[in-house]
DNA sequence: ATGACGGAACATTTCCGA
């Protein structure tokens, strides 16, 4: 059954070893890429490639960067959140693989709040949730998988008191998230794990946060109704966090059944 | 109130992230 996995390897090229290895170890079929940092140039395509992977990638200098990888071909691909023609930043790449369309998000983490990072955030998923809807509309399976930088409810993170405030887990940025999911997309591994608690996706380097498991989970993939049909299982595999030169962020994997 | 870690780059310091 095929597998597709979002990570956020905070950057590739200083990752790379890492994420070879767990392509090799958890052979996802479709992997959606955050925070690439590097440019399309610099992006180590032939490294991945000879995993059996197809690599697409939307980069820019320093930051941001997202990328799919997929033992399918990739159709058809759209960079770039449409709406805002000026909008420079790398942060989406929406692509058809194995019948489904997906896209690859690096939502804008809006810190501080009350500043334009902030409204930029809200415009983004104002932008985000236009173009699911249009994307809805087909009725095709649909994949929007990455790094929300929203912290969804209070179970999905160690201390919610200590995230009173800021952008990951203000009412505008929840209220925003649940709007998609209002529309019909589902997120993959709560609606499996409903009341699981310590399920998070990212773990500050600092404080021995990893140790302490004082995490956040604000990785999803969110599930068109085609796509949740499929789904059966969902997992956040927290081996990538505890090796050595890691991503303060881990994989998360659904698995779907087979196209009928 | 600040820094703590870690990455990139016009780099021995600054910007950014969550």
């Amino acid at each position: 059954m095929p597998t597709i996995a979002t990570w956020n390897v905070n950057s590739i090229n200083a990752r790379l070893s890492n994420v070879l290895e767990w392509l090799g170890a958890a052979k996802p079929d479709v992997v959606l890429l955050q925070e690439i940092k590097c440019q399309d140039a610099a992006f180590p395509r032939e490294a991945i490639e000879d995993l059996g992977y197809q690599v697409a990638t939307y980069g820019q200098k320093s930051y941001n960067g997202v990328a799919i990888l997929s033992r399918w071909p990739i159709l058809d691909v759209v960079r770039g959140l449409p709406g805002e023609p000026g909008d420079e930043q790398a942060r989406y790449l929406e692509a058809t693989v194995d019948g489904m369309r997906v896209a690859s998000i690096y939502l804008p983490n809006g810190n501080p709040v009350g500043t334009e990072k902030f409204a930029y955030k809200l415009a983004w998923m104002e932008r985000l949730r236009a173009r699911a809807a249009d994307l809805l509309e087909s009725g095709a399976p649909l994949v929007l998988g990455g790094d929300y930088n929203v912290i969804p409810e209070p179970i999905d993170c160690h201390d919610p008191k200590a995230w009173e405030g800021d952008a990951l887990f203000r009412p505008e940025s929840r209220r925003a998230f649940r709007a998609l999911l209002h529309l019909g997309l589902v997120d993959a591994f709560r609606a499996l794990h409903p009341h699981e608690e310590h399920a998070y996706s990212f773990w500050d380097y600092q404080k021995g946060a990893f140790q302490l498991d004082h995490g956040i989970r604000i990785d999803h993939l969110l599930l068109s109704p085609a796509a949740a049909d499929r789904l059966v299982a969902c997992a956040i595999d927290k081996e990538p966090r505890r090796r050595p030169k890691a991503s303060d962020h881990t994989p998360v994997v659904a698995t779907l059944e087979d196209r009928p």
